[in-house]
DNA sequence: CCTACCGATCGGTAGG
DNA sequence: CCTACCGATCGGTAGG
């Protein structure tokens, strides 16, 4: 996880998928499956989608998705890591955004975010149930806001000339994750009454000009 | 839904429940299940959560716990009605803050949260699953929602003297709401990596500098 | 508030 | 990738 551009950012993974010629191992329907399986738990959940509901929609049995996966929790961990995959490879061949470029990647990130609302809900609903005690996701999740907050608070302070290590720096940092995540549930919940880039593109910009405009302070 | 002290914001339920005598039909024995399903929800979440379970921890046959409310649907309902008054109780007889006051009410409570992970942890994760179809919690979160929009609103254009029509201005409400929302899900994963106080403080601090310095502007 | 039971659904396995 | 099956668990009901 170093990408800022981290799942709920991804491209429709079944055009660059579907275009090639079948991966070896049967990679086209495992693709298929997947896809299957984004819909199903951004519909009901994790602990409530089913795998005969993810093998209907993928044309088989569900005796068939455990053939390619093993069990419901590695098909949810093949998802996250696939869904990682698909944006990782938006990125390619540009080199990673830094600084107030980052933050800027940010904001175009949530616009586009707008456009997506499956991923979205699927995103939202996992991460809502990952912190459910023994949940799969957990440490995925984990790990991907522990990157993010280094990225994330590197980015503030290069901006703003400010070091990364100061307290306020990383509040800032927190905050704006904070903010990407909670609103996406505000958005899926009321679309109408919520538009999530004005509101990242302001808490950002009031954030750099905070940060910018006080003295250096706290340092832990 | 008109206190800013909502949810994950109650004082622990039980000490006041318990100190009174048993209320009209029963009304100990409710509470005893309702607390039980707490935290059964915040442990496994609203789908995952069994009433076997809940029924176990309220000393209990999950039979006993239909008894009392009918069917689960019944009792999520009741538990999401019996936080919003446990809160509402916690506000009785001081007046509903505004302004300033109220943005420095919300800071206050986020940092009485950081004492409760359990009902945090039951808020978030329904709130995650709420989102998904059909989901009984859907309706409660959405109206949450409206109303605190409206109460941050306000008190934002109050603090900074601007308009509460200007798109700014909701923008700014809808960011600081969604920052309270993601700090949560991003502390219940890394409690150490996040203080959630001092970036909802942080943020509320910027975003009132900023509309107080630029000019009023949007309108819808 | 319990015992006893219901039909439905679940994830996973066997064996091909 | 399917048929057939398993044990387990689920929410809810009957009847007291």
């Amino acid at each position: 996880m170093t990408m800022p551009d981290v799942w709920p950012a991804a491209a429709p993974s079944s055009g660059a998928a579907k275009a090639t010629r079948p991966q070896k191992r049967s990679g086209k329907r495992r693709a298929e499956i997947l896809d299957a399986a984004m819909s199903v738990f951004a519909e009901r959940g994790y602990a409530n989608g089913s795998l005969a509901e993810i093998a209907e929609r993928a044309g088989m049995t569900h005796a068939g998705v455990l053939h390619h996966f093993g069990s419901k929790e590695q098909l949810l961990i093949a998802l996250l890591e696939y869904r990682d995959e698909a944006d990782v490879s938006t990125l390619e061949g540009r080199h990673a955004p830094e600084g107030a470029e980052l933050l800027e990647h940010l904001i175009r990130t949530v616009e586009r975010n707008e456009q997506r609302p499956g991923i979205i809900q699927a995103y939202s609903v996992l991460l809502g149930e990952s912190v459910t005690d023994t949940h799969p996701a957990r440490a995925f999740f984990t790990s991907r806001f522990e990157g993010l907050r280094t990225m994330v608070t590197t980015a503030l302070a290069e901006a703003t000339g400010r070091d990364p290590g100061e307290s306020d720096i990383r509040a800032a940092a927190n905050g704006i994750i904070g903010a990407m995540d909670g609103l996406q549930e505000q958005w899926l919940l009321d679309k109408q009454s919520v538009d999530m880039g004005a509101a990242t593109r302001l808490l950002i910009r009031a954030v750099t000009e905070e940060l910018r405009a006080s003295p250096p302070d706290g340092r832990a």
